[in-house]
DNA sequence: CTCATATAGTTTCCTAGGAAACCAATTGGC
DNA sequence: GCCAATTGGTTTCCTAGGAAACTATATGAG
């Protein structure tokens, strides 16, 4: 007795990956004016909070390589929003972080993500969202992957 | 009184792009074993559904652009999972269907997508799946964007 | 009938990011 | 002390997919 194969709307992941993508999709087009993007972002929110990192940590932090973070950071050295200091002890680190024109657009960024992240989830209430970030949490958590990111 | 910008995690955005991308890698991991990516496994599974369908209908369905459609649909044939087959009345039309080979893997993959998604999130119980679902449909819906795809 | 317009699909160009090879610096075994 | 193994970062290669230009076909206004 061999049944139907599942539909893919049957699946949780793929309702997340649809949901997703719009989600990014929007997000993006919205920091674009800004001249970045939404991966930039999120290294520069990330060094907002963590001050001089190294790229390693924040490939670590943010679940991205190591190669993406080092192109990454060519990039917003190339639009001045982040430097580079070499480290006195080991030569092989470095420490990245923002620059004052990057800690300055931050603010105006986040307000982006903000409105983005009402724009899709607004009409949740607040415990619905709760729940939902709850639920993810708890799917990183205890699929063992890299705990969380962020502060 | 400026508060401090929102941090990364604020964002519930932020966290279904996070799990999504690591589901999403996980189960190309694991398609990858059938020479298919998840892309493909998707028009693949639409087609069991649908029968015989225009790439532009496809496209429209999945949320892709029509040159991605048209690619991916390249890839198959070329995979010999998928036929294309010219319209008689308006030439501009085509429709793609499965080929008896692409008929048989579809179980298949399928059975490694309920795999992927009980590894990532088997451990919800079934009201919480349901309740995860039904959100991601409501912001789909409530979002305007293409209703749904899928039979 | 004819030409402007619309429509289906393809192609070109571009960007992003992963994998893995690679380079440089460091450390540990001995 | 010296060399193998390790580690941080970069670079190269590759693939995917979006945007937009492009081709071919069809339709409709006149």
């Amino acid at each position: 007795m061999s049944t139907v194969p599942s539909p893919l709307d049957a699946h949780i992941g793929f309702w997340l990956r649809y949901v997703s993508n719009h989600v990014s999709h929007a997000f993006a087009t919205k920091v674009e004016g800004h001249g970045v993007t939404v991966a930039e972002w999120v290294v520069l929110r990330q060094l907002l909070g963590t001050g001089a990192t190294a790229p390693s940590a924040l490939a670590e932090e943010l679940g991205l390589t190591r190669g993406a973070v080092s192109k990454l950071v060519d990039r917003l050295l190339a639009k001045n929003l982040v430097s580079r200091a070499a480290n006195r002890g080991d030569k092989r680190f470095q420490t990245v972080a923002l620059t004052p024109t990057g800690r300055e657009i931050v603010p105006r960024l986040a307000a982006l993500a903000d409105a983005n992240d009402a724009e899709f989830f607004g009409h949740l209430s607040a415990e619905q969202r709760t729940m939902l970030m709850g639920l993810m949490k708890d799917v990183v958590r205890r699929h063992g992957l890299k705990d969380v990111p962020v502060e």
